[in-house]
DNA sequence: GATATGTCGGCACACGTGTGCTTATGTCAA
DNA sequence: TTGACATAAGCACACGTGTGCCGACATATC
């Protein structure tokens, strides 16, 4: 008596289970199969040792259970933004699916730096995850591709020609493509385009759509109209000006990127136009604010939910049957966006 | 020759110094002192050795690493929600010191959950993080706070009486007392507050702050005019319905979360009011497109940046000094949350 | 040429956990 | 009573990395 709790540990030292095996006189080895459940271990055991841990504050170490290299417990998630409202919402809904599969997610952020990339990919390969979903740069190191091509993975959204791994992205040409369409059927013929660059999959098919409607209708590209600048707000400020500035103007404007269109519509406001009055708008992606503007935005709304699935389908049946040794076709599943009409956009003005 | 590359790894097993021992027949000894730069190791053979571990693709195991438990390379962020701009900022800004400073960021999602935040701070633990700043939830278990005491720890934002840690808050109650005041100085003398639990630090320092600006003026507070929900975008929506339907109406609201002011501003939409003719408004946070609303949103900006930066110095120095057995005084600091005016708050209309 | 000094690299162990093998104990059937 | 067998718990090793200690060897100094 009166010695207390049992002076317990020393900072910075924390419990193990030889320290439970030695509180109760008997082999580590024990007290592990106790906490895991294990068989040939009477269930009285099992319960005092439970209690023990319970009682010491015994909390598992993850890297001593990861060492033997049996145990898949990891994934990584390799995203450009996390302040990117379709990038936040993939993190949380992959999240959610990999802790329902007794998984954790590591978030990597790249901030669209190819060396930055790089050096997270490579951290978390050093942590031993299992497999990765990851959307990379528009030019990833060619380091960053053979450390990819070491464990099971899943191209987000950006698909890269020199990464044989599955992809899941969106319909974007179908997309884009219904979003011009929707432009043509008002009635404009003068539409400019803000996309990124052709470098990226995703900037190439959208740009791909935005042409195939106008041809389809048989209807000549807006001379000048086409910009294409990297996914920062700034740039897509910069591009909408310019396009404002058309000598030829335009009566609608598509937007092909969420990050361009939030810099556009700094530009579309502080040029004074009406919407759509003047000028017709879609954006891209769907934050929960587009449809609290005035006038509300049309938007090419993306599927993160249904991607979020695909993603982690691919990814556990990658992992499950062992790197799929067996060369799998590059599979790509592409789940087609959604075009949301709202308020900014309409039939083109007569005016000339 | 024609041997290839060695026949290098069998899928799933990776390279590991003792590899690159045996590749160059030396002790696995000498190839970490040779990577990890010691001393005692001539130059010749540090070449050699980090030329092989090139070849072979080697990536060393954090896991190993990691279990001798003196490095400390991990440190933790629970947070609610990485889909609050809020949030999803912190947790890049954090991240980024983190990388700096050479450690490495795990996130931990709660959901506001109490369960979901003890499993997940358990996680963390699991993985040895060497200390964690912390949003905790309103009514956190018994066993986070116990987990939590194991390590260094920062609350961020929130605070809570029962945790020792330090802490990172904004100073709530004068961000709250100047956004009233700024009402209170148009002429408004009916508004209305709509916030979260006084359970939470930050909901009732918000209030407290709301008060204290009508008390200074010596004006009676709208009656029935206050609302605390849960942070929730729903909520939001609901409460502002509420107190734009009462008897008597009020002529300004303040928002106290962000996230209500998205529900906030969808149900003053709806209503179809005049902003700030029929009502002033006052949002809570800054995300990028407050200013881009249609009037532009009046709101109290949160100091991302200086949180993250204080955040990351107090974690820093509590790790470094070795979880501090010095009971530093819970260090609280405060900092100032700045009202940013735009054109959604005007001058009372005389209207009766 | 012998000893002191310094450099380089190997041996062996530690970290915390999991597991195959072995031993000890008890139970039941022949 | 003995042997077959199930159950419980311990011993020893493995995983990948880092490090204290010691031996091997070269160079410098007397």
């Amino acid at each position: 008596m009166a010695d207390g709790p049992m002076q317990i540990r020393k900072l910075g030292h924390s419990v193990t289970i030889k320290d439970i095996a030695s509180h109760l006189n008997m082999a580590h080895s024990t007290v592990s199969r106790a906490l895991n459940d294990r068989s040939h271990i009477s269930s009285a055991t099992k319960q005092r040792v439970k209690e023990a841990a319970e009682k010491l504050g015994y909390v598992a170490n993850l890297s001593a259970r990861m060492i033997r290299g049996d145990a898949g417990l990891l994934v990584g998630l390799i995203i450009p933004d996390v302040q990117n409202d379709f990038y936040s919402s993939i993190s949380k809904e992959l999240a959610d699916r990999c802790r329902k599969a007794g998984l954790r997610m590591l978030l990597a952020i790249t901030d669209d730096d190819p060396e930055t990339e790089q050096n997270e990919i490579r951290a978390l390969l050093e942590a031993r995850v299992s497999g990765v979903v990851a959307t990379l740069t528009a030019t990833p190191t060619s380091g960053t591709l053979t450390l990819l091509e070491q464990i099971p993975s899943v191209q987000l959204v950006r698909r890269h020609a020199k990464l044989k791994s599955a992809a899941v992205c969106m319909a974007d040409v179908a997309g884009c493509q219904a979003a011009a369409e929707h432009l043509l059927a008002l009635g404009h013929r003068n539409i400019a385009y803000v996309g990124t660059s052709k470098t990226i999959s995703t900037g190439r098919d959208r740009l791909r759509g935005f042409l195939e409607a106008h041809k389809l209708r048989g209807v000549e590209p807006l001379a000048g109209g086409v910009e294409l600048v990297p996914p920062r707000q700034e740039y897509g400020y910069d591009a909408i000006a310019r396009v404002l500035a058309l000598k030829e103007k335009p009566t609608a404007i598509m937007i092909g990127s969420s990050e361009l269109t939030i810099g556009g519509l700094r530009a579309v406001r502080e040029a004074g136009l009406a919407v759509p009055g003047d000028v017709s708008l879609v954006g891209y992606g769907d934050p929960v604010w587009f449809d609290l503007l005035t006038p509300a935005l049309t938007a090419v709304a993306l599927p993160v939910s249904a991607l979020a699935d695909s993603a982690a389908q691919q990814l556990f049946r990658q992992i499950d049957q062992g790197q799929g040794d067996v060369p799998v076709k590059p599979l790509v599943h592409k789940i087609t966006p959604n075009l949301v009409v709202r308020e900014s956009t309409g039939p083109r003005k007569r005016r000339k």
